[in-house]
DNA sequence: CGTTAGTTTGACCTAATTCAAATACTGTGG
DNA sequence: CCACAGTATTTGAATTAGGTCAAACTAACG
């Protein structure tokens, strides 16, 4: 499906995994869209041109844990083993740079640089992970939520207002909170003048500082 | 201190990351002593040859999240960046092979099967964190520690009586718990059938079914 | 064989969840 | 441009899983 012609727009001009000859190709997907299911074959490798992309796990009765939020240059779907171990969606209309597995592999290894790429893609990976562990296991639901506030400025540059591409929904289920906890939190930091929620999805760092001492 | 020469016993016969010419040197920890801390500098790599370590994050006001247990075979200290974001301690008597992170680099940068080996490795730690979020993010107190006994149970050969290495502390900073909650969890277990605890360090694992029932 | 650290158990408490309802947004078609 | 429908978010009240504090028990080690 995510090989219908209908969405190719143009073969990727750069090396999916850095700069070279061409290894990748462009695909929409619509908000909400499936870009790939747990489960299913990993034949290709996806990086973020633009949009935002939520990989997630969800157990028999119906959990989700959110595994990652992808933004541009974001890579994601690479797979140990043979099968994807995530869903990967669309969670706004996005543009991906799509290239099969076995190119980068091939490419990899002919090539130094693109396998220490490959190599240091993954490790950053892996260390966002263990932020998330602590996260989850350790902070509080107000901690948990300015951290994510915090990660969400700094991935998108530091602005002083935030643009929230995700629902209160994938928040929680990024967070191992519910949506009325995240809600709560949100309005709590709000009322300490930590943060103005403009809407929902606009929300003003008014504090940094505060915000700061409370993610650790 | 950790190439204190009176520790170093010989040189590894094998090449760090798979076979080949030496690259590391064994040493010994002591139950409980410090391999590397958070924030020094990560010149070494570390593989654990016997006995088991723990990597951990400590918050500013004492809560401890541990990131992983490595034991025989497992590898541990590799960073994206220049120090160490974890501290590794040994939970046990333990023997390390330790490498010179430059060496294992260069190595990689030479072998293309050094460089896959290394990234296989760091995609394994990734899927295992990955693991640990969705344990941590959305499973009940129950579900965590049965989660643990089955992962302890497969990566020391599925036995049926199970030598559990680390304290009930350790095992609460691992799942995100506390000591009471995993000793309650453990009792009830018990008293369930689904587990015998023969001392606080020798489970048997009864009803390994059930206890794959709980995990998901 | 006593000391000490580690573990278990008990009673109570609280942060976060659940269930329920009100409110506010967003996009669509008239 | 406005009204409406449907979805997302916020708020409220009651509940609970797991935490906290405290004490009893157990086992490992010198």
């Amino acid at each position: 499906m995510p090989f219908d012609m209908d969405f190719v727009e143009i073969q990727a001009p750069a090396l999916f995994m850095g700069s070279g000859p061409d290894a990748g190709v462009k695909i929409r997907y619509a908000r909400g869209e499936e870009i790939f299911g747990e489960g299913e074959p990993a034949e290709y490798v996806y990086r973020v041109l633009s949009g935002a992309v939520r990989t997630y796990r969800i157990l028999r009765d119906g959990r989700r844990q959110i595994d990652e939020f992808h933004f541009a240059d974001g890579f994601f779907g690479l797979e140990a083993g043979t099968e994807h171990r995530t869903t990967a969606e669309a969670i706004a209309d996005s543009t991906i740079l799509v290239a099969r597995r076995i190119t980068v592999n091939d490419l990899a290894a002919q090539r130094g640089d693109v396998a220490r790429e490959l190599l240091k893609e993954t490790m950053d990976g892996l260390q966002r992970r263990q932020d998330h562990v602590v996260l989850l296991g350790r902070k509080s639901a107000c901690e948990r939520v300015a951290s994510l506030l915090l990660d969400l400025a700094v991935r998108s540059g530091n602005p002083r207002v935030l643009d929230v591409p995700m629902s209160r929904q994938d928040m929680a289920d990024y967070l191992g909170l519910t949506i009325e906890t995240v809600s709560r939190t949100l309005t709590q930091l709000q009322g300490d003048g930590v943060i103005e929620i403009m809407t929902a999805r606009r929300i003003v760092l008014r504090n940094r500082a505060a915000l700061e001492d409370m993610v650790e």
